[in-house]
DNA sequence: TTGAAAGCGATACCAG
DNA sequence: CTGGTATCGCTTTCAA
């Protein structure tokens, strides 16, 4: 439905001060109108104790009404570095890395930075256009998900000669500065969870992209393990799109038909997980009992739904507020470095199984 | 844990033509490097059918060598307008706006406009800041969820002169373009839903913070039409911070001590809905048979958990490519307009009472 | 098809 | 404490 709106904007006299194309001032309009140059004026702005009182007032009066915005192109321009940090994110959807910006933009704002936010949606060529355009900005840095970039990009990146921080992964080589876990290590720990409490014939399911090259080193850590136990080979039901409950239920049914014998179930994504407990329930599968689940993200429902989800919690406030705290170490000098990010296994009730086979079961 | 990483780049020769402090490539070097102007190297970037092929071709050699990244801040001071758009959002959490943002920056993207973030959680002097902030950068458009907002940002917005699209909210006086809905139709069609199912003692419950308005029109519209349908006065249970759970499940407790009467609950937000089920299971109380319960968002996970949840989906997708729609029209000279975007009232089981009373039992 | 020169709006350095 | 002036890297006439 579409209304379309008379373009008038007055409700009072006001209106007339608010024309459309009036162009917007600047500190020369500010300097004219104070009787001052236009160099007192921008030190009035950005050192305030080097202007006198009385002449400082004046200025601001003359910007409050006139609705001075600074042109931060220009001082970007003349000055030595912008404000802008850019942040590339894998994906926005179901809280994945949400929290991460939401902190990260506010710990930013702290320090006067500002976010040019890009999302490559897990495409390489995208992330290959994103990230030039954003260092088009002349950001101060730039923070970015993930390790693993296509290599023009980490060229690009690298001889920006600006801090890069990635985030999330540090499970290998890094560019600059990196901040999150390994994710490697996350599988095994799913693995031995599954492992400790009688499971034995595993299964990946979910949401697997091709570039999303952490969830495979997840993968890569769980039948590592699995080997080492001696249990069964894990068992993979994938598709290469974005993951959702309707997906989840979907390759729970797939993976039973093909694989009745499967009695545990690592999820990539708790909004996977979702699906696929409600596709055993049709089943008539039941959970922890019949089959175990878990899942990796700690989604805010992932306590709530029934049983309540075994899943992996990484921190992602931490990760936020200790790339903003990178950066601006950074920006101010500091040296590169690797910060590992603790996680935690939830251990909740869907994989609370009574009975605990002998591990030499398998 | 931290580890301190060798600050050295070098995999191979080409670190040499990575170093840290060497200044980034202009067109003037690119120029210089092929032996044209400055402006020709330009025009090759923005016009390349005006400069010989072949001079166009060793141009771009020249860059791919230098890796050479257009300077915007240049750019945009001197050209007409830049390629940024501001998008202001209130809250990253909990998928509330996260698809809108990721719809919208990758329509914008086809476009080659690139998204600046701002996330004002709730807070009116951040608002300002940011949209102050956002404006220094002269975007091309700002959208900006909400459509009540301090009247010092609705001028500045109004005279930057640019396009605003307001998200999310139509329900009220509009700065310049809108796309969204009306909340207090929502409110009043989730008392309909429940009155229709024979609940009479309605309770709203969940965060509802000084600023958002938004939840407060949809409480209006709920309360409303309480009224109309003459039942007992709609009881209030909400604390001024963000959703979550664990304050669905502490105010589900609160609520049922001080009232016990309560047979249908509307929850601000899925997630809060999530805590409130768990706490009313901890009662003993029953979902739908007891106490109904629906809520406003449509999370992924409102599907799959138990009983699955009655919600509003808005049609977020939608939202944001219209409105990304909107600020190319408008950047292109479009008129300003209102578009409603429908959502949909999903039943699901926890409001499905088996025993409908008669409608004037209240 | 190409080049020269004048801004864009700030900052920074150096005088006064 | 205040005011010139060069400068940042690009776009945009206007000539050649």
């Amino acid at each position: 439905m579409t209304i379309s709106t008379k373009a008038r904007d007055g409700d009072d006299d006001r209106s007339a001060s608010e024309r459309k194309d009036r162009p917007a001032p600047t500190l020369a309009s500010i300097a004219d109108r104070v009787g001052v140059s236009v160099n007192t004026v921008s030190r009035a702005l950005r050192a305030p104790n080097t202007v006198r009182v009385e002449l400082r007032k004046r200025i601001n009066v003359a910007m409050e009404e006139l609705n001075y915005v600074p042109n931060r192109l220009a001082g970007g321009l003349s000055g030595t570095r912008t404000d802008i940090v850019g942040v590339v994110v894998t994906s926005l959807y179901y809280s994945e890395f949400a929290s991460i910006i939401d902190t990260l933009q506010s710990s930013l704002l702290e320090h006067d930075l500002q976010v040019m936010l890009a999302n490559t949606r897990y495409n390489p060529d995208q992330e290959m256009k994103l990230v030039r355009s954003i260092l088009s900005w002349r950001p101060a840095a730039v923070a970015i998900i993930g390790i693993d970039h296509p290599p023009k990009v980490v060229e690009l990146l690298k001889s920006s000669g600006i801090p890069i921080i990635e985030m999330w992964d540090t499970s290998g080589p890094v560019i600059d500065t990196a901040i999150g876990f390994d994710h490697q290590a996350v599988g095994a720990a799913q693995a031995r969870h599954l492992i400790d409490r009688g499971y034995r014939k595993l299964a990946f399911v979910g949401s697997l992209r091709e570039n999303d090259r952490r969830a495979r080193k997840r993968l890569f850590g769980l039948e590592t393990e699995a080997v080492k136990a001696g249990i069964a080979p894990v068992v993979t039901c994938t598709e290469p799109i974005g993951g959702s409950p309707d997906l989840g239920e979907k390759l729970a049914l797939d993976l039973l038909q093909t694989h009745p014998g499967i009695d545990a179930i690592v999820c990539n994504s708790d909004v996977v997980a979702f699906g696929v407990m409600r596709g055993l329930r049709k089943l008539g599968k039941r959970v922890p009992e019949d089959i175990g689940v878990m899942a990796f993200g700690d989604n805010e429902a992932a306590a709530c739904i029934t049983p309540p989800l075994t899943t992996i919690r990484p921190d992602r406030e931490r990760i936020g507020r200790l790339t903003a705290d990178a950066i601006v170490a950074r920006i101010n000098g500091g040296e590169p470095q690797t910060t590992i990010v603790d996680w935690k296994l939830v251990a909740r009730q869907s994989t609370q199984r009574d009975t605990v086979e002998p591990t030499d079961a398998g």
